[in-house]
RNA sequence: GCCGAUGUAGCUCAGCUGGCUAGAGCAGCUGAUUUGUAAUCAGCAGGUCGUGGGUUCGAGUCCCUCCAUCGGCUCCA
C-alpha cells in the first residue's frame, strides 16, 4: 500500500501501481470524466502512469492551466500525425503547448504548406481525434531511440536525444503515430472536439538564426466547439482595440510609405496627447530632482566609438551622415546616454553635487529589421522619456529604489496594474557578449535584485537578457492580444562612466568614478501610447483626452449660447469644441460617440432659456441638465480623482 | 533579414472560373432642411485596382520583381 496526499491535504491509501485516473475514479466518477492530466510530486505524469511510492498527487481538468497544457500538447501530437499522413517525408522536431494553444515545428523537406492547406489538416486532425486513440507513454533506451530516428533520417530528433540521458527517454504512441516525448498528455484523442489552426510561420531550429528555418504551424483546440467560437470572438474583440486601428480612427498618428517605414507621424490630437503625458512626467521628475537637458539628434561617429555602441551596432544601424569635410562622419543618435555623459564631463563635480539627474525627451533612431516593425510599438524613430542618473556607488541602492517609485507612480496614474517586473541578468556562459568587469556586474545585479525585492514587485529573472553594458529591470505590459511589451526600464551601468572617464571628487579629495542609471518610465512615448490605447480602447483618462467635451448645438440658432458655454469651460481649463453644423442632433451625437469624446453637451431652446446644459456621457447616455459650473466641477473632480500627486 | 498571408476611392468592402466606359455604403463637396440624445434628403465629385515588368486579341483578375502592411521567427543599445 502507498499513501497519496491530495491537494486538500487528505491522505488516502492505495495499492502500489494505482494510476491517477484510478484515484480520480475513487473520488467521483463525474470528476474522473473531467480529469485530463496529473502531476505527482510536482512532476507532470500521464493519467495512466502507475504510482509506486508515497507522494502528493494533483489531478487537473480543462479548467486548470496544467490541464490546458496537456490538452494542447496532445493536440500537437494529433497535428503531427495528420501532417505525416498528408505530407510524406517530413521531419518532426518539437511541438509544445504555449499560452494559447500549441505549435509544431516541422522540416517539410520537399513539401510546401500554405494557409489554404490548414482546413485540410484540421479535418484530418478531427478525424484522428474522433478515433479516441489512447496516448501511451513508452520507455526506450537511448540507443534504440537514436537508431529509430537515424533510420528515419530525422537529424533533429537525433540531436535532441543526444542531449538526453539514457533511462529518461520516452516515446508517446497513439493510433499509428509515435513521437519522442517526455509526457504530459490527456487520456485519449477523443477529448479534443474543436480545432483551429491559426497560422503558419517560419521558425529557426532551436531558435537560432544560423540554423535551418523550419515551418511552424500554430493552432488551438478545445473540448467543446462552443469554447472555440468564444475564443475566436474574443480575438475579434481584441482586434477592435488594436492601437493601429484606433490611432488612425482617432487621428492620433499615421505612417507614410514616402516618409519611411517605422517613422510615425503624430497628428495634432496625438501630439496633444503626447505633450500632456510629457508634462505629467516632467512635473513628477521635477519633484524627484531631475533637470531637463536637450541634446542634438546626431553626434560624431567618435562619440559612439567611445561609447562602444558603434562596434556593437554600427553595421546594423542607419549609416553615417557625411559632410563636405572629407572623412567627417556623424550618426543619427540611437540613444541619448553618450550625449549626457559628455554633458557630465563638461565641468568638474564634487560628491556633494551627486546624484546628478539629466532628463530629456530624446528622439532616437534605430534601424530595426523590416520584419520587426509593428505599429507604434516597434519603430525606427522614437522618443524616449530618458534620464541618466550619475551617483556615487553608495547612492546606487537608494537611487534605484527612487526610480522604481517613479515608475510605479507613472504606471499607477495611468491604470497599468497588470504588469510584471523582469530582472535581466547576464548570461554567465557567454561573458564575451558583455563589457565591464565581473566585479561591477555582480554589484549591479545585486543592487537591482535588492531593490526589486524590497519594493515587493512581482518579478521574474531572465538570465542572458541583460544589455551588453549592464543588467536591467524592465516593466512588461501586455497588449490587446496578450503580447508582451517592455515599457518602463531601469538599467545600471558601470561601463559608460568608465569609457567616458566620468569623475567626481570625493570627500577624501581623490577622484572617483560615478555609477550611471539609465531609466525611462514610459520606455518610449510611442510604445507607451500604443499600449495605453489598447488598454483603454481609446477611452483615455479624462485628463489626457485631446477633446474632453463636444458642444452640440441643436440648431445654428444656439451658436451664441454655445460660445458662452465654451468660454466658461475654457475658464475651467476644459478642452471643448462646438459642433454647429446643420446636421441632426442624432448624427452629431453619433459622431461624438464614435470619436470617443467623454462628454457631449446638448444645447437648444430649453437650455438657452434656463441657462443650463444637457449632459451626455460617452457610452453611458443622458445625465440630465445642469449648469455649466456644476458640470465643470464634475469634470474637474473626475480628473483629480484619477490624478495622484507624486510624493517624493 | 527569414517563413506565410494581404494590398481595389480618405475609411469599410463588392468585383464568379481573365471579356463591354471598375461598383456600393460611410466620409467629402453643393443645395435643401433648423432639427431634442447613436446615421435628414437630393445632387455632385472621387480610383494610372500598391509598383514595375511579363503572358494574352484582351489583366483588378494569371506569372515574376520590388514596395508597404498583417501573423510569426530572429533581433531589440
Amino acid at each position: 500500500m502507498i499513501a497519496i496526499t491530495l491537494p486538500d491535504g487528505s491522505v488516502k491509501q492505495f495499492e502500489s501501481g494505482v494510476t491517477p485516473m484510478d484515484v480520480a475514479i475513487s473520488i467521483s466518477e463525474g470528476f474522473a470524466r473531467n480529469v485530463i492530466s496529473a502531476s505527482f510530486n510536482d512532476t507532470t505524469i500521464e493519467t495512466s502512469t502507475p504510482i509506486t511510492e508515497d507522494g502528493s498527487l494533483v489531478l487537473f481538468t480543462w479548467r486548470d492551466e496544467k490541464g490546458k497544457q496537456a490538452f494542447w500538447h496532445s493536440t500537437a501530437h494529433i497535428m503531427a500525425q495528420a501532417l505525416e499522413e498528408l505530407y510524406s517525408g517530413i521531419k518532426l522536431t518539437i511541438g509544445p503547448a504555449i499560452e494559447n494553444g500549441f505549435y509544431y515545428d516541422v522540416d517539410l523537406v520537399d513539401n510546401t504548406i500554405s494557409e489554404k492547406d490548414l482546413p485540410t489538416i484540421e479535418a484530418k486532425m478531427l478525424e484522428i481525434a474522433r478515433g479516441k486513440h489512447e496516448f501511451i507513454l513508452r520507455e526506450s533506451s537511448k540507443a534504440a531511440a537514436l537508431a529509430y530516428y537515424k533510420d528515419l533520417g530525422n537529424e533533429y530528433k537525433v540531436e535532441l536525444i543526444e542531449n538526453l540521458e539514457d533511462g529518461t527517454i520516452t516515446f508517446c504512441d497513439h493510433d499509428t503515430f509515435t513521437d519522442l516525448c517526455r509526457g504530459g498528455h490527456i487520456p485519449n484523442t477523443g477529448i479534443v472536439k474543436a480545432i483551429k489552426l491559426m497560422s503558419i510561420a517560419g521558425a529557426y531550429w532551436r531558435g537560432d538564426e544560423k540554423n535551418k528555418q523550419l515551418t511552424r504551424i500554430y493552432g488551438i483546440s478545445f473540448p467543446k466547439q462552443k469554447e472555440l467560437k468564444e475564443y475566436l470572438a474574443l480575438l475579434e474583440e481584441a482586434k477592435k482595440r488594436d492601437h493601429r486601428k484606433l490611432g488612425k480612427e482617432l487621428e492620433l498618428f499615421t505612417f507614410s510609405k514616402k516618409v519611411g517605414q517605422g517613422l510615425p507621424l503624430w497628428m495634432p490630437k496625438g501630439a496633444a496627447l503626447r505633450e500632456r503625458l510629457e508634462n505629467f512626467l516632467k512635473k513628477a521628475q521635477k519633484k524627484a530632482g531631475y533637470d531637463m537637458v536637450i541634446s542634438p539628434h546626431i553626434g560624431h561617429k567618435e562619440l559612439y566609438i567611445t561609447s562602444g555602441h558603434y562596434e556593437k551596432y554600427g553595421a546594423d544601424s542607419f549609416q553615417a551622415i557625411k559632410t563636405p569635410n572629407e572623412g567627417e562622419e556623424f550618426l543619427l543618435k540611437p540613444m541619448n546616454c553618450p550625449h549626457h555623459c559628455e554633458m557630465f564631463n563638461s565641468k568638474p563635480w564634487s560628491y556633494k553635487d551627486l546624484p546628478v539627474r539629466f532628463a530629456e525627451f530624446g528622439t532616437v533612431y534605430r534601424y530595426e529589421q523590416s520584419g520587426e516593425l509593428h505599429g507604434l510599438t516597434r519603430v525606427r524613430g522614437f522618443t524616449q522619456d530618458d534620464a541618466h542618473i550619475f551617483c556615487t556607488p553608495d547612492q546606487l541602492d537608494e537611487e534605484f529604489k527612487k526610480v522604481i517609485d517613479l515608475v510605479l507612480y507613472v504606471f499607477g496614474s495611468l491604470g497599468f496594474e497588470d504588469f510584471t517586473a523582469q530582472v535581466s541578468l547576464r548570461d554567465p556562459e557567454n561573458p564575451e557578449k558583455y563589457i565591464g568587469s565581473d566585479e561591477n556586474w555582480e554589484k549591479a545585479e545585486k543592487a537591482i535584485l535588492n531593490a526589486t525585492i524590497e519594493k515587493g514587485l512581482n518579478y521574474t529573472v531572465e538570465t542572458g537578457e541583460a544589455a551588453f553594458y549592464g543588467p536591467k529591470l524592465d516593466f512588461i505590459v501586455r497588449d490587446a492580444l496578450g503580447r508582451k511589451w517592455q515599457l518602463g526600464t531601469i538599467q545600471v551601468d558601470y561601463n559608460l562612466p568608465e569609457r567616458f572617464e566620468l569623475e567626481y571628487k570625493g570627500s577624501d579629495n581623490e577622484m572617483h568614478r560615478p555609477v550611471m542609471i539609465h531609466r525611462a518610465p514610459f520606455g518610449s512615448m510611442e510604445r507607451f501610447i500604443a499600449i495605453l490605447l489598447e488598454h483603454t480602447g481609446g477611452n483615455f483618462p479624462l485628463w489626457l483626452m485631446p477633446e474632453q467635451v463636444s458642444i452640440l448645438c441643436l440648431s445654428e440658432k444656439y451658436e451664441k449660447y454655445a460660445q458662452k458655454v465654451l468660454n466658461v469651460l475654457e475658464n475651467h481649463e476644459i478642452r471643448a469644441l462646438i459642433d454647429n453644423r446643420s446636421e441632426t442632433i442624432g448624427k452629431k451625437i453619433r459622431e461624438a460617440e464614435m470619436k470617443k469624446i467623454p462628454y457631449m453637451l446638448i444645447l437648444g431652446e430649453q437650455e438657452e432659456n434656463n441657462g443650463t446644459i444637457s449632459v451626455r456621457k460617452h457610452s453611458e447616455g443622458d445625465l440630465g441638465s445642469m449648469t455649466v459650473e456644476t458640470f465643470s466641477e464634475l469634470i474637474n473632480d473626475e480628473i483629480n480623482k484619477n490624478k495622484k500627486e507624486f510624493i517624493v
